[in-house]
DNA sequence: ACCTGAACACCGTTCAAGT
DNA sequence: ACCTGAACACCGTTCAAGT
């Protein structure tokens, strides 16, 4: 008698299964994400997922991507200072990520692999041309955002983790993210002609 | 007949193991670095393993920080600004934990799952309370280098694998590492008094 | 105390066969 | 075209038994 088996009503399709694994994720975790429990969920053999994605990594990039879409919109107007439309980017896109048990780290994953998460790069990106960075380093600055927010994020839910498993690590303030995103606003500002 | 398996000379021990898992990460990379292939290597059984480490992972954590703690040591004097000291000590981290496939992947996990890489925190976190950083911003300023560091370098590790495998990422500056670094230092001085 | 040998409970992926 | 069912080639971890 298999755990949790629903009967299967529509045909399978790429966004059933990412909605699926989404489900799965915030229950489970990463470690947890087989394509078998996608498949038991979705009331399928494993190996009709590999009829819609090319192998598990291909799947997680779309699943990244979900997480990544299902961030808050800027609610901060185009004509507010850059730096507050970074901060608040980089805010939201902070909880997008750590409303996910592992989303940091999947998405930092597949964001690095190349198979996933590369609109927050580009919005980062021209959100800084626009203030007046130069193209050559607007890049590299987003960059360096992004390993901040991901990097951070991807702290805390092994913090989180880690204390399940009675490991004991460095306490996180609530208020370390926002001053390192200061910092690094700050930084960017020194750049500025 | 096994590829390659070594008759067993010295009794097995915590170093012999690090080491050789060592050896073994920078010819077939992490995902490889299997507790069966560490026992091939040092002719024993991988359950061998198991007396000497709780864990895989507890393992894991012994070789990332025997990969920093192969880093170079710091050449810049002490009376040096402590912004030079800083970029020194950081661009050494990079070297270190770039010096092995996925060494950045494995470092920051361990870290951040706090089974290892301590040291480069509490001496950034040093160093940055020596320069006048309050005692409160100090941690969080060596953790935000940590994670552009080590950000980076995974970034780049994934970018040799995935074009490996043939999949297109963005390319990357060799003075990007640079940059950022300059961003954050510049971040951190508007920090002080 | 240290290690062997075998097993347990899993993985991702492939593929002939059905519909 | 889409999916099943079974297999393949692996994993980390455990444990009785040997020395």
């Amino acid at each position: 008698m298999p755990p949790t088996r629903r009967t299967r009503q529509q045909p399978l399709s790429h966004g059933r299964i990412v909605a699926t694994a989404l489900g799965l994720l915030s229950r489970v975790g990463l470690p947890d994400l087989t394509m078998r429990a996608i498949g038991t969920e979705l009331g399928v053999q494993q190996s009709a997922l590999y009829h819609h994605f090319a192998n598990k990594q291909a799947m997680l990039g779309a699943v990244a991507d979900e997480i990544l879409a299902r961030a808050p919109r800027p609610s901060t107007p185009d004509e507010a200072p850059w730096q507050a439309r970074v901060q608040e980017r980089c805010t939201q896109l902070h909880a997008a990520v750590t409303a996910y048990p592992d989303g940091a780290d999947l998405v930092m994953s597949m964001w690095a692999f190349g198979m996933g998460g590369q609109t927050p790069f580009d919005e980062l990106s021209l959100l800084l041309r626009e203030a007046g960075i130069s193209p050559a380093v607007a890049p590299t600055a987003a960059r360096t955002l992004l390993h901040f927010v991901y990097g951070h994020a991807y702290d805390e839910q092994s913090h989180d983790v880690a204390a399940r498993s009675g490991i004991l690590t460095a306490e996180r303030e609530p208020s370390d993210f926002g001053t390192g995103l200061r910092i690094l606003v700050s930084g960017i500002e020194a750049l500025l002609p």
